[in-house]
DNA sequence: CTATTAGCTAACCAAAAGGTTAGTAATTGG
DNA sequence: CCAATTACTAACCTTTTGGTTAGCTAATAG
């Protein structure tokens, strides 16, 4: 049960950012972020092939990232950015040691493990 | 100068996105987040070889978040979470889109392209 | 009806990723 | 000095990734 549910988070997040490591991929979303959009209308700015962008769609779907709808032979595409948050709630652990205020840093070096054990837990 | 000081920006995200994709390599982060460690300390929870290991350090290297510093025969490693803000600018743009709040959402969906422009253009 | 279009599969390819074992270099403990 | 430890290369293997071309299906325009 609880490794059943931390297997399946971590799956979520190795998705979501290998979804994100790769730039075609990030400027689809970043379309995408301006509405819905047809599979020949993402395809239209870059220079590979259709079923090249279709695997790109693929990986993004595959993380939740992208929902297709499909409606007679054309296929519309629409952002889900929830799982976003699940990425984003990981790297914000890490905000305290590029914060620009070293106070919260210091007091992490004050008191190792207090921060770390909180919300580092291994996982 | 043979080091590329200057690095693309896209290609700064790549690198920390696709170091982010893997759940070792996440584990290690975390460990780091704990205080700097030796290969060996790093290496010890996980059922993979040494090597193996090496090689995700690299990949954290790479990618700027790790930083080893030789001492004899022992590597300790550090934390550089630095880089993990900018990943963590590029999606702080789409929370918007799973915010809890959906006034922004529908400002968006009233005015398109006003939100989308000014924060998504591709870069 | 026919021709075209949109989106996909299938099959293939090269390169990268993630792992292994074996061996090497340097440092350190006995 | 000798042996063990630490971290790393080198070489290799398998799977995944990101791309291709060719071909297929379903829907639509004329």
């Amino acid at each position: 049960m609880r490794s059943t549910q931390k297997r399946s988070q971590e799956a979520r997040l190795d998705a979501v950012f290998g979804a994100l490591s790769d730039g075609t991929r990030r400027r689809i979303l970043a379309r995408l972020a301006r509405g819905s959009a047809r599979v020949s209308d993402l395809a239209e700015p870059f220079a590979i092939s259709l079923p090249a962008v279709c695997k790109h769609l693929d990986v993004l779907e595959q993380a939740g990232l992208l929902r297709r709808e499909r409606d007679g032979r054309v296929s519309r595409c629409h952002l889900d950015a929830r799982p976003l948050e699940s990425a984003e709630a990981f790297i914000e652990h890490y905000r305290v040691f590029w914060s620009g205020t070293l106070e919260a840093l210091a007091l992490y070096v004050e008191e190792p493990g207090k921060l770390a054990d909180r919300e580092l837990a291994d996982r």
